[in-house]
DNA sequence: ACCTGAACACCGTTCAAGT
DNA sequence: ACCTGAACACCGTTCAAGT
């Protein structure tokens, strides 16, 4: 079979002296968003670049040190998601629906991507300080938001980090239910529960009127 | 090896017209909880009950068959101590709290069944309609408490199936939170949070003073 | 420097065979 | 009915060897 050796060349030349870790990044990224973390295997991803099954190596420490930079990586788009929806809504409140609303977004659309970002997360972060740092920022996007609601006496003057893990906790928790399949049935659409959630939260958040 | 011999003789003995499914399902739960869900291989449960590696699918189709079961005891266990939780604290807005409470230190007590009991769970329940059935009850010990709340004027007149997905998410993220080792460092920890969240849930899903 | 191929110690699962 | 032991097709990882 010359076709398929010859396809397998080319692969492998362009891989030979290219960026092979990030080919191995972006394929795990394509597997896992695909067919689920499970379905993510050294060999799979090796035979698909066209590359030994242990190439892989080379680039990483072991299969968890992958997994740990596509978390990291995660982290990043997540935070810039995020950051994008507040300050493309104009911040203040609306802004802060936009980004709850981004984020359950965004775990919807990679929810196996997702939950390697989060899942046994310890573990893996203090295995990776940088994946630690990556996920601060992304957290840290939304304490700074909070803190401008409240400079603008829109949410409570409580601790802002306090506030802002409630708020990480709300839309987590939706994230969650809707990529585990607990949305099903009447009145168990995503989209509703996250305009429920974000309206909610807002109403426990809000300052109070007297202060 | 007499001695060893014996102990194995007198656990075969036990097991061989016992009940193999009840201790395949405990050592299961027992490993899970101690040691994780990767840790569980139906190798080691075989022998540490002193049993073939393969004895398991007399009484499991598989080792998802296996962990369905696991998920499904706990949403049993789960919904009973909610339920406890509610009424041990005379219901009302003080079992709300209790219950919210409850459910936190559930998860935290037993990260990883609570994991098995909620990862990937669409998959498990469409093989196991039983599942379902036990996640529906312990969801419904929710609602009711909600229905109740409602009756006394205590929360919001919204779709009680729309409250209880909300409060559902609030207590689930905190949860995931939690076990999975994000609350760390200063003002991060899970009893404050899990207070100020049921705080700020009551504040938002309370019935507005006008109604 | 980067990659390969054989080898090792693990898996879950199947199945003919035992009692 | 219930359990076993060998066998199969998979894993991640190590390591000597190639270029």
């Amino acid at each position: 079979m010359p076709l398929k050796r010859g396809r397998a060349a080319v692969r492998r030349r362009s891989y030979h002296h290219g960026d092979l870790r990030r080919a191995l990044l972006e394929e795990a990224v394509r597997t896992i968003d695909a067919e689920g973390v499970d379905a993510l295997t050294l060999r799979t991803v090796g035979r698909r670049l066209g590359v030994s099954r242990t190439a892989l190596y080379r680039h990483f420490a072991d299969k968890n040190a992958l997994l740990a930079t596509v978390a990291r990586e995660g982290f990043r788009t997540f935070r810039l998601a995020l950051v994008d929806a507040w300050v493309g809504a104009g911040q203040g409140l609306a802004g802060f629906e936009a980004m709850g609303a981004a984020y359950v977004r965004f775990a919807v659309a990679h929810p196996s991507h997702y939950r390697v970002m989060f899942g046994r997360f310890l573990e893996k972060a203090t295995a990776d300080p940088e994946l630690g740092q990556e996920a601060s920022g992304a957290f840290q996007a939304l304490v700074d938001a909070l803190v401008q609601l409240q400079e603008r006496k829109l949410a409570r003057p409580d601790d802002p980090r306090q506030l802002a893990l409630f708020v990480w906790a709300v839309v987590h928790g939706v994230a969650m239910l809707a990529i585990d399949g607990q949305l099903r049935g009447p009145e168990r659409d995503i989209d509703g529960l996250t305009r429920f959630a974000i309206e909610r939260l807002n109403s426990g958040i809000a300052a109070p009127r007297s202060a």
